[in-house]
DNA sequence: CCTCAAACAGGATGTTTGTCCTGTTTGCAG
DNA sequence: CTGCAAACAGGACAAACATCCTGTTTGAGG
């Protein structure tokens, strides 16, 4: 075919097809998001994709395992454990979050969340691999509570259950501000969590 | 065509169809719904399905505002209402969730959460059904609350934020548990919504 | 320089999707 | 009995969809 602008990159190639996939699958979702958009939104022909993914799951996970897997850990996880405590890191950590949506105008939502309600019911890959990431996350934030224990703070919660409903809570408001278009469940469950951390809960 | 049982029912029809969608939409979701599985598994023709539904989108607001409505009333909304105190009431609903999910086996999750990530991002009027029936959700709880504080109860609390909280941690916890394919989450977020409610918040 | 597997191009393929169209039947109004 | 609008049947339709296929190009190893 001639093209002679062409060199073989496969890490930038999947890179930049995980990147689009990412804000794609965020936005307007998995199942609508069409294969031929993605591909023509990262430049890359039929031949290349299927090279690398053999099939849109492929991708799917893909996103999942690198690109949502990252989102979390860099927007929560670590905010969250390098703050002095689990209540100032939430707060932090939610502060954030909200002002950076209040920046880009319109709430698409977390996409871990979004892709969990799309893809668990679906396949038993995806669910699995959503399954990782909200127990790598949870995980995080018991460790934080578990901290907060060596200090004497927090000392009647159980820290996996407080990590349960700190993501559960989180992770709701973030649906009901997508569905409002609005930061104010955000903002309110930010300021219930916060004196939810600050007394021991059961005292 | 000679067919000779048939007999005009437009209003079972719907029925039917809104039923079977709900029921669809609730378990694979809307976008992996096909109109031809829904028109299937309904018994209903093209020609019927086109009539009382011009497009999928029509359907699914119809499902949004009929049925996925009058799930929350039922299953949260009324039952609530009905308990003595808010913590009681809330505990009562999650108890029977959790046991009515343990019965059937798998967790698909709870309806207006899947439909609302799936839905609010790629359409106004779906966003705005959803949200309807999120506000409605939040104002029964609290109302409730407002209840509460009249017999001394939740005092230090405001209405619409614990209303907003008790919503979003449910509505999370459910995510988690379709993601987990078990009720641990709910049980969790169960007992921290009990000791939320059992003292009042900010004391 | 040569080889060869991996990286990529560009379309073809068959299926699925949502919607529409033409005709027939029902049931109520007159 | 008779018009007539609504209710329904059954398939047609093009667009969109994910996947696959054949060929070409790159770049590292020999």
């Amino acid at each position: 075919m001639r093209r002679q602008g062409r060199t073989n990159d496969p890490e930038g190639m999947q890179r930049r097809l995980v990147e689009v996939a990412f804000h794609a699958f965020k936005t307007r979702g998995y199942n609508a998001s069409a294969v031929h958009d993605l591909r023509r939104d990262a430049n890359v022909t039929g031949g290349a994709f299927s090279h690398h993914f053999p099939t849109k799951k492929a991708l799917g996970l893909a996103v999942l395992n690198n690109r949502v897997a990252a989102a979390v850990e860099e927007a929560w996880i670590k905010p969250l454990l390098s703050s002095p405590t689990t209540a100032d890191g939430v707060q932090t950590v939610l502060a954030a979050i909200i002002r950076e949506l209040r920046e880009q105008g319109s709430i698409s939502g977390c996409p871990l969340n979004n892709l969990a309600l799309e893809l668990s019911g679906h396949d038993a890959d995806m669910r699995e691999a959503v399954d990782v990431i909200f127990k790598r996350w949870q995980q995080a934030v018991a460790e934080k509570i578990r901290a907060d224990q060596t200090i004497g703070r927090l000392c009647r919660l159980d820290p996996e259950t407080g990590a349960t409903f700190v993501v559960a809570a989180y992770s709701g408001a973030m649906t009901m501000a997508k569905a409002a278009q609005s930061t104010a469940p955000l903002e309110r469950c930010a300021d219930q969590l916060a004196t939810y951390l600050a007394e021991p809960a059961g005292s």
